[in-house]
DNA sequence: CTGTTAGCGCGTTCAC
DNA sequence: GTGAACGCGCTAACAG
C-alpha cells in the first residue's frame, strides 16, 4: 500500500520517512541521541555528534517541530493584530518578529479588526496550535475568549492602553490618555484655542478611546468647549484626513488647530491645506500621532506624538519569554515612554 | 508527580488534560466520534452530535491542530517576507492573511531581507512546522534552500519577478521589467529627456533589478544616455528619497524627471522640492511606484505605477490551495496586470 | 555518555 | 452509526 515501485522486500524503502529514527539508524545510534544532538549537543560526545550532524546535513533532515511541541517543547508564539496597512502596526510586528527569531521562536499571525465573534474565532484558531505564549493588540473583549486564554495556560501580553480595565495577564504599552492629554496641552501652550480632534473609529478600540478621553480631559481643564462637535471620525487613509479637515474647518470657521490620532490622517490633511493654499500652521495647525518615517520629512515637518512601536513589539515578546523562562517576577505592566515632537506644523 | 494537590486516587483528576479523549469520556462515546463531529459532522447522528458539541463548548475545548497536522491534515502556510515598514509588503501580507483565514488556514510568518544564510535559516525554521504550503517573496537564492523546499513536498509560490530564472514551482507577480519600461516610456512621451532612476538597494532583489533593467532598456531604445550616473541607491525612507533628489539634481543640472522605485521615496522627494520652492513638475517631474494610499492625496498628486499588492497576496494563497485541493492544472505563472497612473507630479 | 520505555492528541484502519 | 487499537515524530525520565 505504501509504495508499489520496489520489490516487496522489507529493506531500504527509498521513501523511508525522514525522522530522528531514520537518522539514528543511518548513523547507528539511538533516536534519543539524535534528539540530544539537536537540543543538548553538550550531552553527546563530539565524535558521535559530528557523525549525526553530518548525516542530518546530508539527508536534508529538518526536525519536526510539531512533534516537539506535542511533547511540551513548543517554540511558537501566536499573535493577533489589526490591519497592517497605514496603521503603524507594521513596525510592531517587525519588532515582535525580530525578537522572536533571535530567540528561536516562530510567529503565528492572525489579523483583523474585531467584532467579538471574529476576535474569539481568531484566538481559538491560534490556540489550536498550542502556542507557548500569546500577544494581543488590545484588550480582549469577549468573555469566552478570556476564559479560553486563561485555561490555555499560555502567558498573554496585551499591547494596549496601560490604564483602565484589568489586564488578562501582562500589558505593554503607553498611556494613550497621557499622550493625548499632553499633546492637547502642548497645543494650548503654543496659543491655540480652538482645538479639534480627528480619529479613526474608536468603537471597540480602547487605545483610541483613551486618546479621545485624554484630549477631552485637557480641553475641560483648559476651559475650552467641545460639545462633541469638535470631533470627527474617519477611515484611516490620507483621504480621510483631508476630509476631516474640510468638515471641521467648515463647521467651525475659527478652529485654529487639529489633533489627528494618526500621522497618516495628519499627512492627508496637510496635503489638503497645500491644495487650498492654506498656510500650516498659519491658517491652521496640524498635529499627528505616531511619528512615522515621513513625519520629519514632511513639508512642513509634522508635530506629533512619538511612541516607539518597534520597541513595544520587542518588549512584548521579551516579557513573554522571561515568563516562560521561569522568571516569576516579570512585571505585569510595562509602560513605554513617549515624546511630544515639536516641529513646524503646529 | 503530575499534581500533588489531590489524593493519590486515580479518579477524576481535576486537571485532566483536555482532548477528544476526555470529551468522549464525558459524553460517553468513543474519541473517534468526537473527532468526526469536528471534521465530518454528517457522519454522526444529530443527537450524538449535539451532545458532543455541547460538551466541547462547555469544556472550552480547542482541538489540537498540531496533532491533526502530524496526521497529515495540516492547515498552516509558511511565508517569508521582507521588512514590512514602508515597503508596501504590508498589503500583500494582509491579502495573504485574509485569504488564509477565509479558507481556514493559519499563517506562519518569518521576516528578513536576506543573505543566503539567513534566507536558508528562515526557510528551514518554517519547514520544521511542516506547513502544507510555502509563499516566498522573491526567488530563492540558496541552492540548499531550494533542495529543502523541493524535498519537503510542499507546493511553493514565489511572489516575484515574472520573467527570468526558472521558478521553483509557481510564481505570482508582475513583470517589473515591463512596469519600469512602461513608466520610463511614459515619462519620455510627456517630453522629459533627462530621466533619473532611484531605488533602494537592488542587490539580491530580483524585482528591483528588473525594474532597473526595464528603465535602462527604455533609455537605450530612446537613445538617452546613462553611464550609471543617472542612478542612485538609497534606503527605503522618505529621507532617502529627499537625498536622492539632491544628489541627482546637483550631479545633473539639466535633469528633468526622476523615476523612484517606490512611492515612499517619491513622496520624500516631493517634500524636498517644496522645501526648496521647486515646482513639481515644473522644475522637476517625480514618478513613483506602488500607488500607496497617499499617492492620490499628495500635493501634487503622484504619477506612479499601480500594482495590486493586496490581490497578489490573495492570489498566491489561492494558487497554493488550488494545488492542495488536487487541481492538477493550476497555472505555474500568474501575471497580474499593472497600470501607469498619470497624475500631476510628472 | 548512551540506550530503553512510554506516551503526547489525534486520525485511521477495520471490525462490530 | 459507532468503537478498539495502532502509529505519526519526538522527548522526559529513568536505566545501564
Amino acid at each position: 500500500m505504501t509504495d508499489g515501485s520496489e520489490d516487496g522486500a522489507d529493506e531500504k524503502k527509498p521513501t523511508a520517512r525522514l525522522g530522528v529514527r531514520e537518522i539514528a539508524k543511518r548513523v547507528g545510534v539511538a533516536p534519543m541521541t539524535v534528539s540530544r544532538v539537536l537540543s543538548n549537543p553538550d550531552m553527546v560526545s563530539p565524535e558521535t555528534r559530528a557523525k549525526v550532524l553530518q548525516a542530518i546535513e546530508q539527508a536534508g533532515f529538518v526536525p519536526n517541530r510539531l512533534a516537539s511541541s506535542m511533547r511540551g517543547n513548543g517554540r511558537m508564539i501566536g499573535t493577533v493584530v489589526p490591519p497592517l496597512i497605514n496603521s503603524g502596526i507594521a513596525e510592531q510586528v517587525q519588532g515582535m518578529s525580530d525578537e522572536c527569531h533571535e530567540s528561536g521562536y516562530s510567529m503565528l499571525l492572525a489579523q483583523g479588526e474585531f467584532t467579538q465573534e471574529a476576535e474569539e474565532k481568531a484566538i481559538r484558531t491560534l490556540l489550536g496550535w498550542r502556542p507557548v505564549g500569546m500577544i494581543l493588540q488590545s484588550f480582549v473583549q469577549s468573555e469566552t475568549a478570556r476564559a479560553l486564554l486563561t485555561s490555555s495556560g499560555a502567558p498573554v501580553v496585551e499591547i494596549s492602553e496601560i490604564k483602565g480595565r484589568k489586564p488578562l495577564d501582562m500589558v505593554v504599552g503607553v498611556s494613550n490618555f497621557e499622550t493625548a492629554y499632553a499633546m492637547t496641552m502642548h497645543l494650548a501652550a503654543k496659543g491655540y484655542k480652538r482645538i479639534g480632534f480627528v480619529s479613526t473609529p474608536v468603537h471597540g478600540n480602547d487605545r483610541l478611546q483613551q486618546r479621545r478621553t485624554g484630549y477631552n480631559a485637557a480641553l475641560a481643564e483648559l476651559g475650552f468647549k467641545n460639545r462633541g462637535d469638535m470631533e470627527v471620525e474617519v477611515p484611516i487613509t490620507a483621504q480621510g484626513g483631508a476630509e476631516a479637515l474640510v468638515t471641521l474647518t467648515s463647521r467651525h470657521k475659527d478652529i485654529d488647530a487639529i489633533f489627528f490620532s494618526s500621522d497618516t490622517l495628519a499627512v492627508g490633511a496637510v496635503q489638503e491645506c497645500h491644495r487650498r493654499g492654506w498656510a500650516v500652521p498659519g491658517r491652521i495647525a496640524i498635529a499627528g500621532y505616531g511619528d512615522i518615517d515621513l513625519a520629519a520629512q514632511l513639508f512642513p515637518p509634522l508635530t506629533t506624538v512619538k511612541v516607539n512601536r518597534y520597541e513595544m513589539g520587542r518588549r512584548a515578546v521579551r516579557q513573554l519569554l522571561a515568563r516562560l523562562g521561569g522568571d516569576t517576577k516579570v512585571p505585569t505592566i510595562t509602560s513605554l515612554g513617549f515624546e511630544i515632537v515639536d516641529r513646524d506644523s503646529a
